[in-house]
This record gives structure tokens, sequence and C-alpha cells, in this order.
DNA sequence: GACGTTGATGTCTGTCACTGACATCAACGC
DNA sequence: GCGTTGATGTCAGTGACAGACATCAACGTC
């Protein structure tokens, strides 16, 4: 038998994300969720850097999954597919059984812009990333970084839709139409319109 | 007389930042930076809600320039191009001159996880209020979030290219360019790759 | 089967960001 | 002259986090 209960960790990110939703994110204390799972508060930070990181563990997987969507590309395919396929891949992380969990953590998430920072770190963690993985496919670096910050923005927005209560659609679908909706607005942009001063006639 | 000098909250961010970039962001506490311009700690945190605020107080203005930039186009104008003119008017407020004192900033901020993020959430409530302007156009949710988004996303690729030591085009310049990239990146692109399973031959 | 090692945890102590409550006092309007 | 105001000082407190050191079940080793 082993000295302590296995899963620590786990457990601890169990109950913050129950009592953040309870009694919300700045109410509660490292203490509170420590001894809530009967550790002590330095084992708390032995587990996760800061009191926010209880929320954002364990996402070197779901990073992975935008790679593994680059790396299952073509390699002669634009730029772009190759992200359209990292959007798709990293929404098979996000099951349909999981939005409800996802709705809570994200409500949480919601309401406190400390974790919304942190919430858009890691987006854009997640873009230097993809970037990196475009470039090893010999994409140039502008065109990789565009891409890729691109990416994690759309699959931002994809993903806040799909929280939606009243949001029927997978994931991946919405991850679609936000990325159709793009190269629609693209293509209705005068492609020189930045670099004149004066509007169309 | 007045009883105090005035101008407090710039000399706090005067000196918050010379003495970040001199010793670094954690190595800095807030007391030395309240001292330093003879005030007291709680003083400081009159003027900035925390810490890392102190070198992101005053960005209202540049918000405003991006939704200037929104309502300066044409009310038919496509909403890329919109944004193109939201990127170029708030590149106005980088003229060369800032170059020297936005590199400081920028590489104080990039010494630091928690000033980063701050960065990206400012740039993503900006994003926010592009995308309210323009709804108010008659674009349509969707595609205001997506543009917005997109247009904050570029700006924040631009802006870290104009910083870097060898580049000489002008803030506006290459803002132009990244939008270009994008242009290209989803005319290459095709446009039903989300929406198949295979790739195309 | 005694024994040294290891790794997760507890304990203790300290620093620093940040906050609320209350006091101060020059400037300013009347 | 006087009451008000607004920016500041003072003080005490809370909570996030970090370093240093102790503990002790499990496990392998001989």
């Amino acid at each position: 038998m082993a000295r302590w209960e296995p899963g620590t960790p786990e457990r601890l990110q169990k109950a913050a994300l129950e009592l953040f939703a309870a009694q919300g994110f700045e109410q509660t204390t490292t203490l509170e969720i420590a001894q809530s799972v009967g550790v002590t508060e330095r084992t708390f930070f032995r587990h996760f850097s800061d009191k926010r990181e209880v929320l954002f563990h364990g996402q070197q997987s779901f990073e992975q999954a935008f790679v593994d969507g680059v790396e299952a590309a073509p390699p002669d395919a634009p730029a772009m597919d190759a992200v359209a396929r990292s959007l798709r891949s990293a929404a098979s992380f996000f099951p349909e059984e999981r939005r409800p969990y996802s709705r809570i953590r994200q409500s949480v998430i919601d309401a406190n812009p400390a974790l919304q920072e942190r919430e858009l770190h890691k987006l854009s963690r997640l873009a230097v990333t993809v970037a990196a993985a475009l470039r090893a496919r010999g994409v140039d670096d502008l065109a990789a970084t565009v891409a890729a910050q691109t990416g994690a923005s759309l699959f931002g927005v994809a993903f806040s839709r799909w929280i939606k209560e009243d949001e029927r659609r997978t994931l991946a679908d919405i991850a679609d139409d936000v990325l159709r909706e793009l190269t629609v607005l693209t293509r209705q942009a005068d492609p020189e319109a930045g670099a004149r001063t004066h509007p169309r006639p």
C-alpha cells in the first residue's frame, strides 16, 4: 500500500474546479484546495507552478494534437491547409461528452481576467509550436507565423462558440465554418487596400 | 505650489521601466519603484491596479486608433479592408522615434511570461473592441469576430517584427506585408480542405 | 533481513503583491 | 476664515508562493 493516496494532482484539479465553480476563483484559497484533498498547501505548489495553473495542466497532449494535424498533411499541402487539419485534429480532443465539463471550466475562466490571461498565453505558445512545425515543413518564417497565429486565434473563436449553451454543432464543424469565414473575408477584401491611402471608388 | 510633484503616474512608469530593464521585472519590488520616485508603495497601487499594469497603462488612446481606423473606412468597405485600415491607423501610434523606447519595453516583456500574458490580454480586449466597431457597421457577428481577432493577431506579428533590431521598414509597411501574407495564404489554401477528410491528390 | 536510497510529502519561515480603513493637509471655492 | 476635496501617508492584514530541511514508506541490494 502506498504511503499516500495516488493521483494527487488529479484530485487537486478536480477539487479546485469544483471550488472555483462554487465560490469563485479569488474567493478560493490554495490552502483550501489543498486541505480539501488532504494535503498541504506546499504540496499544491509542488504540482502546480501557480494557483491558475491547476486549471490548465495537461495541455501538452492537446498541443501535440495540433502538431500531429500539421504533420499529417501532405508535404506539399499549402500552409493554411495544414493549419486547417491541425484545427480538426485538435477538435477531436473535445468530443461531445466533454462539453459539460468544458462549459463549467470555461465559465470559471470567463469570470476571471487572470485566468483569461493564462488561457491566451497557452494559446499563444501553441501558435509558436505550430509555427515551428510549419517551418519544419519548409514554410517560410513569415508565412508560418501568420498561419499559426491566425489558426490559434480561430481555434479560440471556434471553441468559444462551441461552448455556448445553444450550440449543437461539433467543434470540428464550427472550426471549419470559422476557417471558411476567414477565406470569405479575405476574398472580399481588396488585396491592395492596405497599400493605398484612399479607398476604392 | 502643489503639495506633491505632479505627474506621479508618469514618473512611476518611467522609473519602473528603467528598473525592470536594469535588474529584471521580478527582481524589482513595487516598494522599490515607489521609493525611487519618492512616494509610498500604497500610492503605486492607487495608480496601477497591479505591478504589471505600470507597463501597460495609457493604451485606451491606442485602442481608439484601431476603432478610428475602422470607422474611417467607407461604409460599404469589406470588413477586412476596415481591419486593414485599423492596423494602419494603429501603426501611426508607433512612429520611428518611438522605436528605441518600444524596444526596451518589449525586451522587458519578452523576458517575463507574466508580462506576456498581460500583453496578450490587452490585445484580446482590443480585438473585442474592434469586433464591436465592425458589428456597428453591419458586419455579422462571426465575420466581425474572426476579422477582429485575426487583425489583432496580425498586428502582434507585425509589431514584433518592427521591434527587431535589424528591421528598417515602417510598422505600417510591415503590417501591410503581414496582411498581404494572410491573403496569399488563404488564396493558396483549398477552400474546402477542412470539410473533407482526405487530402487532395 | 538489516540497510542505504529514493521520492513524495510535511513543516517552518520568509518575502512580496495587494487591500481596507483611517489620518493628513495643501489647494480651492465660497 | 472655513468647509470640502483629492492625493497622499500610515498601518495592519491576507494570501500566493519559495527555500531549506525533516520524514518515512517502498524498494532494491547484499
